[in-house]
DNA sequence: GAAAAAAATTAACCTATGGTAATTAAAATG
DNA sequence: CATTTTAATTACCATAGGTTAATTTTTTTC
């Protein structure tokens, strides 16, 4: 289990012995149900969290009621408000588990004593946030330039695990349309690949 | 002018004379005129740019020809295409200064020079980063869950001075609309406030 | 494995925003 | 300061995607 997360955060930093006994100490293990929340709206995000098994949607809720989805998370990703997290201020974001999954995470007291006891750390969460960033940079220029048709098809090859595990009315969310607009984009796609 | 980038380097760490003069030698000072790039698609982005003075605008070009405004930099910002100076692969960003525009610019041999001899360097980095990805999200999430009047009003309240300094336009790109659809925002907004 | 719940599809109609074009206003330049 | 260039506005029609609602399919649960 704790391999899983050692083996993430030895991705861009090599670690001794005595160093992975200090991670394992400040990191916390959990399980939840499918349908179980890690984090709801209101609360402070009082843990980043490392997903070891299992799928997750972050959402928010706007004030006609819908939900949008934020990001998804698999196996190896790093989820949570960040922003709540750092702030210590209420988060408008909900994680739920759309299947049963397993997770490490870390309260900001401990990762500030790893940053202590292990500086090279700063190193693997400065890179770690960078790709998120690159990512969301991307994500946001695709919302500019391109149609719901070419984001779904981007969106499938980039990722095709999440395409397989989650329902189409979450991608849609996603994506920024509704599932009905999605399940119209899909039809036309099949079409035209016969 | 080198104050402006030590102020915002001390912003979330102290720094030693010594580590001061580290920096200065690590940096180097460009100017550039009211339309000039400072980053043209298909280059490697050589250097992370921080803004003494001036304002620049990073905007993409799409298939179809069209400009998409993804970034406006001020005083104090970072600027740059950070995932082009990470990988040494070719940007397809376009960086050009609204307003005459002096900077400091580092290059990635020498930001891993500063992060080796300045290791603190290692956490404002982070914390930029950090800043900027919490920017991204939230207008991912913006994107998702608000209209186009809603946006440009969030705009306006978030960056007054970009309001002020750049032309419609460009704020039409940034906000994913065209100039015409903001200009009808624009007087319909004006409309309803009297 | 039957019943209930959740997800996906389809269709008819609606609306916000885009595209094109023409007009006016403002800013830059020699 | 006259001319050219750039920016902003307005109007009219087109369209992608939203809304509502009904129907079918799939998944979950007891």
């Amino acid at each position: 289990m704790l391999d899983a997360l050692v083996n993430t955060l030895t991705k861009y930093v090599t670690l001794s012995p005595e160093e992975v006994d200090i991670i394992e100490s400040l990191f916390i293990f959990r399980s939840f149900r499918k349908r179980q929340y890690i984090l709801q709206e209101g609360e402070i995000a009082r843990f980043e969290t490392f997903i070891v098994k299992g799928v997750t949607r972050t959402f928010e809720v706007d004030e006609k009621g819908q939900e949008h989805v934020l990001q998804f998370g698999l196996e190896d990703w790093w989820i949570g408000d960040l922003y709540s997290f750092l702030t210590e201020t209420p988060t408008k974001s909900n994680i739920d588990c759309l299947e049963d999954t397993q997770v490490y995470q870390i309260t900001k007291p401990n990762l500030e004593i790893l940053y202590e006891r292990v500086p090279k750390m700063e190193r693997h969460f400065r890179i770690v946030i960078q790709n998120a960033y690159i990512a969301s940079i991307k994500r946001v220029a695709s919302s500019l330039a391109k149609t719901a048709t070419e984001r779904y098809l981007d969106f499938t090859t980039q990722y095709p695990q999440i395409e397989q595990r989650v329902p189409n009315h979450q991608i849609a969310s996603y994506l920024g349309i509704t599932a009905q607009s999605l399940s119209r984009i899909r039809s036309q796609a099949h079409k035209k690949q016969q």
